[in-house]
DNA sequence: GCCGTTTTCGGCCCGACTGTTTTCAGTCG
């Protein structure tokens, strides 16, 4: 519920903003920002307190609480309702193209009439948006381009945004006591980045009441079919989840037939072809006879191959290679790349080792933004160094020793245009590591960006680069660089390239993973968590590293915390 | 629209970058 509401938020104030920049807007997205970040569902929040408790979270008064009362009676806002009324363009469409944003749209509205991407692409390849005031060729050209990139990403979502909603899914369905097994199948149990739709596959020896179940789920907007093996349903966040209910003694085929990818199964098929064998969903059969296909480790048994972790099947090279071990979900034993309060986030540096320790952790390195990024309250030189106290005293206290645990002190650094940094030699090297990214002038050209990062490396503090390509899924591509030149440049001035795990980003990604490992070079996974929940994402930064075959010795922060500093001399 | 050991009114919201302009508005982080 609250990312829906905070997502009404974020409308509302995009709404406004088109016909006026003032407080109003800023107030709705502080709104919308706080209440997605809450760790209650404001439902029970309401419930439990009325309209008096949803006052008390920050950024909320008596106007906005009352329009979550009214969502929450009544399933819509009036005012919202209301500017779409007045101003018809679907302004979440539009504004999803980079570089677009309720101004512009409004511009586009006024004068050409356009409500949405169809009409607009439409108005640029006529050439009608260039001559308009505050518009020209290149807004033209990057319009086209926006709008080229969200096609070719159409319908997909990111992983991270729809797994909680998966994994409620399977946990509803497996409490069912007619459900026997079941699992998620297709490019979610594959992790992929971005995914299309969610597979489930189950046995039950009663499939209609499961699938009654199914169909009638809460956030199932609609039934696109419904039978004995195969229901499919539409979610509210905008993506489908086909349920298949196999036999108990085709499962394991099922699994390994419906998790793909479809090129794996081919590279599949034909191997047990050449065994004189048929595979298929059903199960391994030799002649008419099944010889595997209750367990999926069966089927690859059968077949003659080791059993393939679902994030290598993309017909990688995975069936004719040594497999390596490759890192699981509980090697990492500490987070490099978290924010804290002094950045105006939600949690203490102490909240955020209490959760670190909670997860098993042996230390957490905080490393706040520095002094460029002024919305993000970036510290100072000063800041730092008072910070460097405060962790060094955290570090002393009994239920930081009692754990032994440690809090590591970094930061987040900004490489200026010109490689350098925004803090001083003298202070990065009181710090324990530095990480360096870059946050500005994301469209230099290929050399520049490529000297750029490289530059950043040779400061003899920089210890790791963050987020190395400065991808937004769905968003924005990779800034052009010579990835091969930083690959040399990282082992030259021994710095360690980051896997952001943030779903959005996901940088380096799994191909760039398995370049830099096959380089012989070490990277970190870290999560880059501005609120201590976001620690929990480190799944999806692990799930890349397996993706690019990363293994725990090419991942440094699976070493104590002694030893990965010593990575840092 | 929110907020208050200065306040119930008057602050809050910064800077770089881009693509437009010829001094700046819009967008993004």
């Amino acid at each position: 519920m609250n990312e829906k509401i905070a997502k009404i938020f974020f409308e509302i104030a995009s709404y406004i903003q088109m016909k006026e920049d003032g407080f109003r807007v800023v107030a709705y997205r502080k709104a919308g920002n706080n209440i997605r970040s809450l760790k209650e569902d404001i439902k029970d929040i309401y419930e439990r307190g009325g309209l008096k408790d949803l006052e008390k979270i920050p950024g909320i008064g008596k106007n906005i609480a009352k329009k979550i009362e009214e969502y929450l009676k009544t399933g819509k806002i009036k005012t919202l309702q209301r500017l779409k009324k007045e101003i018809p363009v679907k302004l979440n469409e539009i504004s999803a193209i980079e570089g677009m944003g309720s101004k512009k749209a409004k511009v586009l509205y006024d004068k050409l009439g356009i409500r949405n991407i169809k009409e607009l692409e439409r108005a640029v390849k006529a050439h009608k948006i260039a001559p308009l005031f505050g518009f020209g060729e290149k807004t033209e050209k990057n319009i086209l381009q926006g709008i080229e990139f969200l096609k070719k990403d159409k319908g997909r979502s990111l992983l991270g945004q729809i797994m909680p909603t998966v994994e409620e899914i399977l946990a509803r369905l497996g409490s069912l006591k007619e459900v026997k097994e079941i699992s998620v199948a297709g490019s979610v149990r594959r992790m992929k980045e971005t995914v299309g739709d969610v597979d489930i596959l189950a046995t039950s020896n009663k499939p209609e009441k499961v699938m009654d179940f199914f169909v009638s789920l809460p956030g199932v907007v609609k039934v696109w079919g419904k039978g004995k093996t195969k229901s499919s349903v539409r979610m509210e966040q905008g993506f489908d989840v086909d349920l298949r209910i196999v036999k108990p003694e085709s499962f394991g085929s099922a699994l390994q037939y419906f998790t793909g990818s479809k090129e794996h199964n081919i590279a599949t098929r034909k191997i047990a072809i050449s065994k004189g064998l048929k595979l298929n969903e059903y199960g391994v059969f030799k002649k008419d006879k099944a010889i595997a296909g209750r367990t999926e480790q069966g089927v690859y048994r059968a077949i003659g191959l080791p059993y393939i972790p679902p994030e290598m099947r993309e017909d990688a090279g995975e069936i004719t290679a040594k497999l390596p071990q490759i890192i699981g979900y509980d090697d990492i034993r500490g987070d490099l790349h978290c924010h804290s309060s002094w950045n105006g986030g939600e949690h203490s540096i102490k909240e955020m080792a209490e959760k670190a320790i909670e997860m098993g952790y042996e230390y957490i390195g905080i490393s706040d933004h520095t002094k460029f990024l002024r919305i993000e309250k970036g510290l100072n030189e000063k800041q730092l160094l008072r910070q460097r106290k405060e962790i060094n005293k955290l570090n002393q206290e009994l239920w930081i020793k009692n754990h032994g645990f440690r809090i590591l002190q970094g930061c987040e650094a900004n490489i200026m245009p010109d490689g350098s940094l925004d803090i001083k030699d003298n202070v990065l090297s009181q710090l324990d590591y530095v990480i360096a990214g870059v946050h500005s002038a994301m469209k230099l050209p290929k050399n520049k960006m490529t000297q750029r990062i490289i530059t950043a490396m040779k400061n003899p503090n920089v210890n790791i680069i963050s987020h190395p390509t400065g991808r937004l899924l769905l968003k924005r591509e990779e800034y052009e660089i010579d990835f091969d030149k930083i690959l040399r440049a990282a082992k030259e001035y021994n710095v360690f390239l980051e896997i952001n795990s943030s779903p959005d980003r996901l940088d380096l990604k799994d191909t760039n993973i398995r370049r830099t490992k096959e380089a012989g070079l070490k990277m970190v996974i870290s999560t880059d968590s501005h609120h201590k929940g976001q620690l929990e994402i480190i799944k999806f930064g692990i799930a890349q590293a397996r993706r690019g075959w990363a293994e725990k010795k090419d991942i440094i922060n699976t070493n104590s915390a002694k030893r990965l500093l010593s990575f840092f001399k």
